[in-house]
DNA sequence: ATTGTATATCGTAAATATACGATATAAATA
DNA sequence: TATTTATATCGTATATTTACGATATACAAT
């Protein structure tokens, strides 16, 4: 992130925008709700679901598995992906409290 | 945004995701927060609020202002600033209902 | 009219994100 | 062992974001 002083904000608001940021590209949540509706957690179907390449696609894995959002599970010569649900249990959470805390709910 | 394909992504999704990229900073989350505090929207007092310069603290009121999350209105010499709850409101909404669909809540 | 105050915008630098093709890696199969 | 297949990573180009100081703007007060 091009911010330098993540140390200076709450914890918590910190802990938001991670979870905001790995939400903010709409082939992100495209992954998300693919690997929801296939329970076995498909890898490379989720390259010819989305308009991207291959690269592109894995780079985007990527993030969203550095904020914790998905797993990966290497399966033979290719790998399982699949939803964290405490992760994002955890991350409607602090979203909902968000929004409750600035009475928009 | 970096990305070039914005049209080829679902209607949602990028809603979602313009949404979530509004709240991707722990400096727009806690204006979101303050702003809720002070129902006075005030507007400098942000400023001091935050560990940023007047003109940063400036361009992500710009950010939320274009999400759509927050409105300005002049007031003199200065720009008072507040929650747009009706947004707000079909954020929380939506980002719900991403929840839900991937069987995360 | 001048001065002060509050914001926005400009210019700029550096970091990060997006996207791709090419290449490397790792494992199954022939 | 060689080949195919699946995925990750590298290199690179471009766009965007973050951050700041300096400057412009707009209004109020002197």
């Amino acid at each position: 992130m091009a911010y330098s002083k993540a140390g200076q904000f709450p914890r918590m608001d910190v802990e938001i925008a991670s979870i905001a940021k790995a939400l903010a590209h709409p082939a992100r949540v495209m992954i998300l709700q693919h690997l929801a509706r296939m329970q076995t957690c498909i890898c490379g179907d989720i390259v010819s679901e989305l308009p991207l390449s291959q690269s592109t696609v894995s780079q985007h894995l990527r993030e969203l598995k550095k904020a914790g959002l998905i797993k990966g599970e290497v399966d033979g010569p290719r790998v399982c992906y699949c939803l964290n649900i405490e992760k994002l249990r955890r991350a409607n959470l602090v979203l909902n409290q968000l929004f409750k805390d600035i009475k928009c709910y």
